[in-house]
DNA sequence: CTTGCGCCTTAGAATCATTCCAATTTGTTG
DNA sequence: CAACAAATTGGAATGATTCTAAGGCGCAAG
């Protein structure tokens, strides 16, 4: 698995306006993140990472993960207590959690829904960021 | 402190449905959460509980606060990694977490906006309940 | 180059929230 | 009252994450 030039260019370029430098282990961890975006946890993405950079550690993999959420490239998702998920979706979408299969699906928003969900807001506040989260089952259960 | 009639009966009926007993450490947890609604963590319950029944143990308040979610008579709400936080407020509206103060409002929605919200689920997608969170600033700040 | 400095990684210890467990206690029912 | 089920309790156990201290690594200044 190698990282694709753009991705990886994206990553350095976020990375170096934040003053950090591009390391192996952040490249590796962002494209595990990329290559399938089934929001794992951070001992999920240690293990596939492990595959590149056997000697990796978990609090590296932790460190990582918590610079990708700083540099806006990876979201951090928490439903329900439990370890937190793992999210390179950038676009503005929602959480879809399958109670079922336990799987969280990603659902893309038409432009201008988070805006006017937003508009509910009394004066005075400033939301900076909405989450959407569905809970339910999906019709192949 | 005691419970007022008609939620120590709202209570009691809600648990007997269920085949549950009406005890007083589940009335005195309950009656907490009602009487300041600041979304209290387990921790924050279990020091506000003492103060009339001294001999409770932390064990005994999740418990409880899991029996008092089962009932729906309280939400379970988790933003970002951290403590779960407890509402005992039914109607539905959003959580409003102010990234300065650390507290969360709730936010009253109006009628048809989950609704809304909702259609946007592609066919298949069967959603049982809908979390908005908001994060940001307010004016106070 | 080579030295120094700050960013990074690492392993393991520590922490925090929560759950589990086994032993009472309490309430209800026959 | 006796017996059984539901609840409570304290403490141990678990799981996820964060902290800490000790090296490594890359690069800018001399």
């Amino acid at each position: 698995m190698s990282i694709s030039p753009q991705n990886a260019d994206a990553l350095a370029e976020r990375l170096s306006h934040s003053g950090l430098r591009a390391t192996p282990q952040r490249e590796v961890v962002y494209n595990v993140l990329l290559k399938k975006r089934d929001h794992p946890t951070a001992d999920e993405v240690f293990a596939r990472v492990k595959n590149e950079l056997p000697t990796i550690s978990l609090a590296t993999v932790y460190n990582c993960l918590e610079t990708l959420v700083q540099c806006e490239l990876v979201r951090a998702v928490n439903f329900e207590r439990g370890p937190t998920r793992y999210c390179p979706n950038l676009r503005p979408h929602a959480h879809f959690h399958d109670e079922h299969t336990g799987k969280t699906h990603d659902i893309d928003l038409p432009p201008g829904l988070l805006e006017k969900v937003s508009s509910v807001l009394p004066q005075g506040y400033d939301a900076k960021s909405v989450e959407i989260i569905f809970r339910g089952k999906t019709a192949s259960n």
